[in-house]
Order: structure tokens, then C-alpha cells, then sequence
DNA sequence: TCCTTTTTAGAGTATATACTCTAAAAAGTC
DNA sequence: GACTTTTTAGAGTATATACTCTAAAAAGGA
């Protein structure tokens, strides 16, 4: 693998674990046994190292969010894009602490990730066009489509954030997350509810079980399940 | 006032404005024109700044999260709450910017937010039960009390970011953000829609209507409407 | 092998930040 | 008016950060 992209690598790792306010481009070369010179040869700027994470982060994400172009849409696609968004979100879960301060350091990311947002935003619109389409979701109006993806898309993309203030540090992260990240799925599934037909409800609220999570101890549900 | 108090509101003021991340203690002190010596009596360090307006946030929420005691609970009860925690969270807004790093550098506000908002997710669920006991939203489990809260806390909560990312930093500030506070409101009464009886959806859209916001210009908004 | 280009190390720099220390001024008290 | 306490100024410090510069090593090509 070229050094550049492992700087790329150990940065996203770095950033998501401690926080990008907390790494320098010191921590990142000494991190990787490298000189900070050689890191500032083949990036300019730390801005640009973020800005190269940003756009896989894009990508990924430009990958997974399309309405199925040969089939009709079903209920499990909507858990897919679901599951699909939030471990998307946990991959790259810095980016999301402090938007706002990257944004404003650097013009070009802001332009692009308001172009994301808007193409993510058109895309739950069409997800949801596509749901009505399919005869899940009941119709509804062009405006409340708009409503509805943009109150997805603040749940959605606020949900780590939370996990993040609520839990205390002594829960081990990882434990925590891989669990917790699911109920984010329980919680879209329930935002959506009263939008779908009756006759989808039962299926939905089944898929929906499999997210719930309480905040207790993974194993004692498991053992309560069993 | 005291000199303390000063220090809190310019802190607020200066947090809001430029950031946290780029306000130092001296930039407080060389604002409000007093050496940083001073500031550094009056604060052992700028968490305790940070805590100070913490604890003032929290007590104006706190004020008036409240299910009234003396009479039933009505549809401009709900709209009041929404303009209050949309003001509220715009005046404190440097707050949720980087709340991760703010409680990561401050045990005793970690613990306290975390009891915040668990209190306000209380509150926002005890509202949720006065509605269905007044007859404007129907009857719910438990369960989906709790999802509606958390739900409605995501969205809230992260409103004000999503503005501030989505708007190039060209549109002024001010303009942009009293008028497009109020679409939070929107996107609220749209959530809360599905849950209402038949009845009252009719008052719930004339109250939404007010609070729509497109993004066009205010001006040519009002235009419009007149 | 000689030469060119790419990659690397590592010392160094300018600047900012959070915070300390000492002594003087101001305010309050009797 | 003597005193004690509170508040203030301002110079200073230790540390960190993003980033630069030069020269050497490594890689690649003919």
C-alpha cells in the first residue's frame, strides 16, 4: 500500500479514537514511525489528510444509497440502508464531532459536503418515493417527503454523536457501540411506522425487535432472549 | 454586574460567534479589555467557564420543560416548548458544536450533562403522555414514548448544526438563522403529525404552515404571503 | 553504472495556548 | 486613616502545534 494512503488509514483511525482536535500531524507521523517532514511531503495541510478521508467517506456512501434499478423495493432494503448508514457513520464517526470547525477550516470540503448532503437528502427522497411506489409506504406529498428525509437524515446522522455523550467513558467503546449502533436502526424503524400500510406493520415491528437495545448488558438480553 | 458574570456572557458570546475551539482565555480578556491575570482569578481555568454556562443552559431549560400543573395541555403548548428549545439551543449554540470534546475534558460536566438529558428525555416523555391524556395525541406504549422522545431529542438537538453545515458561510448569520430556526419547529409538527387524532390535524398543519421556512430569501417569502 | 526522481529523516521555527506569579491598585471595614 | 481583603495588570513560562528546510537515502530507468 502507497505511504499516502496509509496516512490516510492511520489518521481516520486515529481521529475516530481520540478525536481530530486531539491529533496532531506529529501524532500521526510518529504514530506511523515516520518523520513529520515525510508527511508534509505528500500532504500539504492536515486539512487536505481530512479532506482525503472525506472523500472516501463520500464514496461510500454515493455506493450504497440508490434505489434498486431491476426490482421493486422491499422492506429489507430499508434495513440494509439502514445497517449499511450507521456502521458508515461509526467508520468515519470523527467527522461528525466537530462538522462545523472542519468545514470552516477548509472552503472546498464545505462546498462538497453541502453537495453531499443535498444528493443524500435527494436520495432518501427517492428511497421513499420508491417505498410508495412498492405499496409500503402510503403516499404522501412532495413536501412531506422533503420533512420526512430531512428529519431522517438529523436522527440518522446524530444518533453516534449522542451515544457518545450519554455513555460514560468507563463503558468499554467497543462493546458499547457494535450493540448500541443497532438501536439506531430501532429507532428509524419506528420514526417510519405510521407511514407504512397496515399490512407491512407486522413484518416491520419483527425486524424491528432484532434492533432493540436497551442499554442492559448485551448478554444478560441475550440470555433473557434464549 | 460582577465581573464573573461578565466573563460568562462575553465567554457565550465570543463561544457562539467564533467557536470554542478558537476562543482562548486570552482572547476573552483582551475582548472584555482586562488582562488575563484577572480572568484567571475570577476562573481556575476555561472548562470552568465552559461548566458556568453549562449550568446556566441547563437551568433555563430546566425552567420551562415542565408539563403544566393547573391545566390541561393544548397544541400551543407544544409549539411554545419548540420555540423555546430552538431559541434556547441558538443562544447556547457553541454548546452542541463539539459537546464530545467538552465533556471529554471535563469529568464533572460529563456526568451532568449525561443527568440533563436524561431529565429532558423524561420531560419530553411526560409532555408526550399529557398530549395523549388531553386528548390530542393517541394512546402509545411505553416503548414508543421512549422512541418518540429520543427521536424528537435527535432532531432537535441537531437542527442547528445541520444549518450551520448546509449554509455557506456567505449568507449573513443573522438573517439566515432567526428565520430557519423556525423551520425546526416545522420539521417537529411534521414528526408529531401521524400521532395526533384526525381532529386535531387540521389546527397542528395551520400551526405548521407559519413555521415553514424553504431556504428562499425571507424577503421573497413575504412577499409571497402578502 | 550513472543519473534522475521520489521518498525519507530529522532538526528547526514561528506562533499560539492555557495558565502562573508578583506586585500594585481599589474597595471595604472599623 | 490604618488595615485587611478583593480585584486587577502585565510580564512571563512551559508546552504544543502546524509546518519548513536541507540533505541524505532509496528507487527507477537507460
Amino acid at each position: 500500500m502507497k505511504t499516502k494512503d496509509k496516512i490516510v488509514l492511520t489518521s481516520l483511525e486515529l481521529f475516530n479514537e481520540r478525536g481530530e482536535r486531539n491529533v496532531s500531524t506529529n501524532h500521526i507521523a510518529a504514530h506511523m514511525g515516520m518523520s513529520p517532514g515525510n508527511l508534509y511531503y505528500h500532504f500539504r495541510n492536515k486539512s487536505d489528510i481530512i479532506y482525503e478521508i472525506f472523500k472516501n467517506y463520500e464514496l461510500m456512501v454515493d455506493t450504497y444509497l440508490h434505489v434498486p434499478r431491476d426490482r421493486a423495493i422491499h422492506m429489507h432494503d430499508l434495513i440494509a440502508y439502514l445497517d449499511a448508514v450507521f456502521n458508515g457513520l461509526w467508520a468515519y464517526r470523527f467527522l461528525h464531532q466537530d462538522l462545523e470547525h472542519l468545514l470552516a477550516s477548509d472552503d472546498r470540503l464545505q462546498e462538497e459536503y453541502r453537495q453531499f448532503t443535498l444528493r443524500c437528502l435527494a436520495s432518501i427522497q427517492s428511497i421513499i418515493s420508491a417505498m410508495e411506489d412498492s405499496g409500503i409506504y402510503r403516499p404522501m406529498s412532495e413536501q412531506q417527503r422533503k420533512s420526512k428525509a430531512l428529519n431522517t437524515w438529523l436522527i440518522v446522522t446524530n444518533w453516534m454523536t449522542y451515544l457518545k455523550t450519554i455513555h460514560s467513558n468507563e463503558d468499554e467503546q467497543e462493546a458499547l457501540t457494535r450493540k448500541s449502533i443497532q438501536h439506531g436502526v430501532y429507532l428509524i424503524l419506528d420514526y417510519v411506522m405510521p407511514y407504512l400500510y397496515e399490512d407491512k406493520r407486522e413484518l416491520a415491528m419483527e425486524l424491528q425487535e432484532k434492533y432493540r437495545f436497551d442499554g442492559i448488558a448485551p448478554l444478560a438480553q441475550e440470555k433473557i432472549a434464549s
